[in-house]
DNA sequence: AGGAGTTTGTGAACGGAAGAACAAAACGAG
DNA sequence: CTCGTTTTGTTCTTCCGTTCACAAACTCCT
């Protein structure tokens, strides 16, 4: 489920609290999700409430973590240093969520032996060395949409079979690799949709004029 | 729908390599989406194609940016320039994309009257005055979560309706004000779990163990 | 010990999206 | 002009996720 991640942030901070308890209607209310749908999330996970009580805060926490996989670290190559790559390798939320960045690749040679976020920036013919020495099997794509896909094509090959692709462009991999996508512009236009709706609750009337024209 | 701007990036593809028509089935491979989902997703704004023939490319792209509402340009604040805020003020997909940043502000003095991306970084409390000269309704955060709230709050206050959120954090606003939410440790954790299930098909065994412990 | 008050876990109803399938419409060939 | 081919627009069915509602279970107070 996709929003097991967003309870355990919740959790987390509820152990920094030093809360040791809390009630499903609790943590929904923290995480914006309806209270039975957050049980059943959980209860998909194994039995993990007591009734009349809640949840035990941290071995829930602990319970969720073991479920995504992050109770030990994922080794993660970023491919492409540019503005982006640069914030992600410099991004500390990966770190201490068990993610470590144990490459930094790009194909310029400017950007090659520069110093990012302690790490050197390496040739992108690395890859393969890299992957097989760590058990990489998880890679981000920051580059330019044309190179998207032949980085990606490269990191299949090497080994990789999960792929979060920050370049705006539609990739195709074999079965079995799994691709996130994350498209900064299509946020922001989804954004756009719903605000011209507000400005205009009547925009639709431009339709039927502009089809007059063509038809 | 969250697909359009999806179908826009590939029709401006095929409008930059001259293509003139394309099938709905064409234009499903090259979004990835089911041909039957797609001309549903086209039906809904209006009959644009014509049977036996297919879709005008670049008709039906004006079509879909007036949809998304992307033919004039959005103005844009970024609030937070840190490593993930300087990326996205320089991103130039941005303004390509019906899209001008118009502002960055930043809290930290140190970071006032520096230029990013040929703008000067200002300070938070510039806010008020610049969504009203400029009529921004859309801000991006790019803040460290625990300044993400206040934001939010201060831009709702001076007019902004629409919020791009990069801080790990769940907002809560008021009725009529949209949050897209951009996290990327979750994008990252999603990958983990498929990654683990790959790994090891039969990893439910742990659970029960773990349940006696308890009980 | 028993009853009142909470809270979980889940069965059942609901809604809406996704895909299959087909009729209507346009084009081109003969 | 008619027939076959292509492709859209839409209907119908299926399925999945969400929500409601309630019984089971646990705690606390008397």
């Amino acid at each position: 489920m996709a929003r097991l991640p967003i309870y355990l942030r919740a959790l987390t901070v509820l152990v920094e609290r030093g809360i040791g308890t809390c009630s499903s209607e609790d943590l929904a209310t923290a995480t914006g999700v309806n209270s039975a749908k957050l049980r059943k999330d959980l209860s998909y996970l194994g039995s993990y409430g007591t009734r009349g009580v809640g949840y035990d805060v941290d071995y829930l926490r602990y319970q969720i973590a073991r479920e995504i996989g992050v109770t030990q670290d994922w080794p993660v190559v970023i491919v492409g240093i540019g503005n982006l790559g640069n914030a992600l390798a410099n991004y500390s939320g990966f770190r201490s969520r068990g993610f470590r960045v144990v490459a930094l690749l790009d194909a310029a040679p400017e950007r090659h032996d520069e110093a990012v976020a302690g790490l050197e920036v390496r040739p992108f013919d690395d890859l393969e060395e890299i992957v097989a020495a760590e058990s990489v099997s998880i890679g981000v794509i920051a580059t330019p949409a044309v190179a998207a896909q032949d980085v990606a094509d490269r990191m299949v090959a090497a080994g990789v079979t999960s792929i979060l692709n920050f370049a705006p462009t539609v990739l195709s991999v074999p079965e079995g690799v799994d691709v996130r996508k994350v498209d900064l512009s299509i946020e922001l236009q989804i954004l756009a949709y719903h605000e011209q709706r507000k400005a205009a609750p009547d925009a639709d009337l431009g339709h039927a004029t502009d089809q007059e024209v063509i038809a």
